[in-house]
DNA sequence: GCAAGCTACCTTGTAAGGCAAGATACCTTG
DNA sequence: CAAGGTATCTTGCCTTACAAGGTAGCTTGC
C-alpha cells in the first residue's frame, strides 16, 4: 500500500483504539495491521512520541504468555487531540474529495 | 493543517487536475491552495518526480502576463497511475474509517 | 528610468517520520 | 536445546513537505 497516505492517519487510529480500550504494542500493530500494513518499527516510536507529548500514559503489566507488556491509556490531553484529529480527518476527507470531483468550494 | 495528511494525496491530487485539463506550476499551486496548504517548493519537485516517472509530460507556452509557462500534460501511464490512486484513496478512507467505527472488519 | 509587485520558474537545506533490519528476552512445545 | 510465538526497543536509510532564497518577465506609478 502506498505508504505515505498513512502518515497524519497513524496517530489517529492509535487515538482511537487506545480511547476505546487500554492497549499494548504488539496488540496495536496486530490490530491496525487488519486496516493497512504497519509494523513494530513505526508504532513504537510513534508510541514513544506520544507519550513524550503527554497525549498517552504507560504502565507495565505482567504476562503468562510472554515478557511484560507495556499498556497505554489516554490522558485527557489526548482525548482532546483525538478529537482534533477527527475532525481534521473528515475535513481532508471531504477537501480532496470535493477537489478530485472538480467543485470550486 | 496536518502536513503529514497530505503526503500521499497530493499526487492524486495534482493527477486529477491534470486530467481535466492541462495546467502549468503556478496554476496547481492557487488551484490546490483553495481545498488545503501548499506551496511552491512543494509542488514543482513533485511535477518533476512525475515528469521523471512518465505519468506526465510538459511543453512550454508564450504568456503575456509574465515568463513562459510550462504546461503539464497526463500521459497514458499516468492516467493508469490516477486510477490505482484513486482506488486506492476509497479503499483507505473507508478502511480508516472503519477502524475508528471500531469494526473488526 | 526604476522601484514595487505580480507572475512564473527552480533549488537548497532542514526536519519529520515510515520501515527494514537487527538486538534482546520471555515462554511453550517437541 | 532448538524452534517459534510473544513482546519490547533501536539504528540507519529514504522519501518528501516546506521555508527560504534565487532568477526572470511583465505592468503600473512616481
Amino acid at each position: 500500500m502506498n505508504s505515505q497516505l498513512k502518515r497524519g492517519t497513524l496517530e489517529l487510529c492509535v487515538l482511537s483504539i487506545v480511547n476505546e480500550h487500554d492497549c499494548y504494542g504488539y496488540e496495536l500493530v496486530n490490530r491496525i495491521s487488519e486496516c493497512m500494513q504497519v509494523t513494530e518499527g513505526t508504532i513504537y516510536p510513534l508510541m514513544k512520541r506520544l507519550k513524550d507529548s503527554g497525549t498517552i500514559d504507560s504502565y507495565i503489566v505482567e504476562s503468562q504468555e510472554g515478557p511484560p507488556r507495556k499498556y497505554y491509556k489516554i490522558t485527557d490531553i489526548g482525548s482532546g487531540e483525538l478529537e482534533r484529529l477527527s475532525r481534521e480527518w473528515f475535513e481532508f476527507i471531504d477537501s480532496v474529495n470535493k477537489l478530485l470531483k472538480g467543485d470550486k468550494g
